[in-house]
DNA sequence: TATGAATGAGCATTCATTCAT
DNA sequence: AATGAATGAATGCTCATTCAT
């Protein structure tokens, strides 16, 4: 290679199957995906596919985790809001609710919770893994700020992992229940009411003793 | 015949057929099982399954709406604690949430909640029927019951089917945080500990008003 | 049985199979005939098919059987025309001709040459005896009638059953170009027109010398 | 790659899995004929059979769609024989009918007619093809040569089609009849008997006037 | 005798995976 | 590195046929 270039090329081809797998795997679940249709996404041949990656499995693994990475971030960025809580503690949590619930909630949101979930019997190491890039990472951050309003007297002192669990239940709970198992979309609408419900109660809960 | 046991014999073989159906999907998920290994672990011949239930798809229909009828009637009787709250609301709480659990986490509970989210794709209305025999249904037993302990003051006023639905996501959210989506069977003691929590942070919220 | 009446039931339920099983046999052929289907069209049980005609083929014989003598009587009928030649020679072949395409064309005909087809691989037996209730059989009655003619002088003297071989040939070889191996059927205006012009050459080669 | 060998190879083996497929439809009719053999008698895996060709149903479109193509091919030759008809005429057609008759008689004819004819129910738009490539293709070609000896007065003037379809139904005919309905092998000696009294009978009746 | 129930055998088709080019 | 071609292994489903009643 004459400098990245062709590398590139080949680090974009990989890039390609790996989204293209994703793609197809949301489309038909993992069995019934077929390793031509991915190839074909990918605008490939099938013993390319082979040639990246070495197993279907391997492929799904792949393309399960990219996207519980890019699920995660857009949850911890969506935590983040709450490191300035400003004067109204209910409107940051709205805020950052209304944040959360729409990152888990579209397409690629709720196609890779059904993946993972279908994953656990014949994966359970990959449903492990996207757990925790997901839901453990997005615990833990959650928990981070929530001790910190702890400490600063915002909520009532308390486990704050335990909250934070419980918080983040309070969303998906009702979420998972209203999109029945996330086979359907749920309306914007629907999702601030989830929202601002689900912050209601858990501030009633967690307010500060007295 | 003598009298009704000829008919007995073919009801006999075909609950077995169904059980042994859930058996085998819930060990293999719907894909991967084979209506071959169904038939042994029904003690039949391949066409016997097949004079009985017309596909696999019935099959699969059929062995997850049973399950999900058992698994719902176990949930309703527990919400039925509540029927006769004693002085101590919270210890009543306690008792119906730790038999929610159990319901839901004891192996065919966890199975059923796999297979369901496998179905979202290929069984849509499927999908929809076990949500409705299993938590549509102990959703709409408890908001009854809620509803009642409202009127009697002994919890704030409020929307209780909005209250129902938050207090289940109080006891499953952290249950599937913890399972793995129920990949793992949950320690008894952490069952126990999960329910007291949410009962706890739910009684908070919802503690009559001043 | 006390007399002959339940003997005669039992006689008319195997008539009836033995038709139903024709009617299928017509209607899918051999193969993908299924006794179930014979048996529904029969408004019998299985088992009650197996009790009358031992086998799939055995069915399939007598079936054919039936069917072949049932044309084979309407063919042999037409040929009977020739016993009383009127002056026209010509106008006897035509009325004769009519009658015998008539009775090959039909429904039943047509089905019948095609199953006694299909029959030649795996029942050879079957179609010879079909050929000889049906072709053969005809054949001999028309090359009685045909010997009388040249005995009197009508037609020219030669070998009746080459003569009658030729005449049949000149009808149902043109029938069998127009309906499409007897897939379709043939108008009645082209039977008309397919038996003169048969008789016309049949008639022009065999007319007596002089 | 060389030159188009690789190619060919491809070609090869499509055309052996083709000629595979005529075997052995012709030994088992359609329906039982098994993919398996007709693999393994290509000397291929199953699967190569279905890379090539689809289905079942398209192989054995493509299977009796050669072999017609091959018997109209012989039989069209067999006309050309007429172009040049010397002086005795008798002569000229008693070479031609053999021709034909042997065309028509030979193993890949009598399996062809055979098969055909089983297609009509399942494939009629096969059969239809079929008939084309030989019989209504054979008989085009046949009434040209009568119709140029039509105009050289050799014989009688009238419809060459209609002429054309009896001559071939002079052959055929008697040809159905002795072969059991293609199930046998005819001697070669009736079929030299039958071409003459053919086309004996043929000369008789279309001899020019006068 | 008539039948509901059960079964053994068979077959088309699909797909992940590997070679040779 | 990429691909056309080939294959081994599996599985859903059908159907003729037989028991037991």
């Amino acid at each position: 290679m004459s400098d990245g270039a062709p590398t590139r090329g080949r680090i974009d081809k990989r890039e390609a199957i790996v989204r293209a797998a994703f793609t197809v795997f949301a489309r038909r679940g993992y069995d019934q995906a077929c390793v031509q249709e991915i190839a074909d996404t990918a605008h490939v041949a099938k013993p390319t596919v082979y040639n990246h990656l070495t197993d279907k499995a391997t492929l799904f693994r792949h393309a399960l985790e990219a996207a519980a990475d890019t699920v995660g971030n857009r949850c911890v960025a969506a935590v983040d809001l709450l490191r300035a809580p400003g004067n109204d503690l209910t409107e940051t949590f709205n805020a950052m609710a209304g944040e959360l619930l729409s990152a888990c909630a579209d397409e690629q949101g709720r196609a890779l919770h059904r993946l993972a979930h279908s994953a656990t019997k014949d994966f359970p190491e990959l449903a492990e893994s996207v757990h925790r890039r997901t839901a453990a990472r997005l615990t833990d951050a959650l928990a981070d700020r929530l001790a910190q309003l702890m400490l600063s007297q915002r909520l009532r002192s308390c486990p704050p992992d335990l909250a934070a669990e419980q918080f983040l239940s309070l969303l998906t709970g009702p979420m998972e229940h209203r999109s029945r198992l996330s086979t359907y979309e749920v309306p914007a609408a629907d999702i601030t009411s989830i929202a601002h419900a689900g912050v209601d109660t858990f501030l009633r809960a967690y307010a500060p003793a007295g």
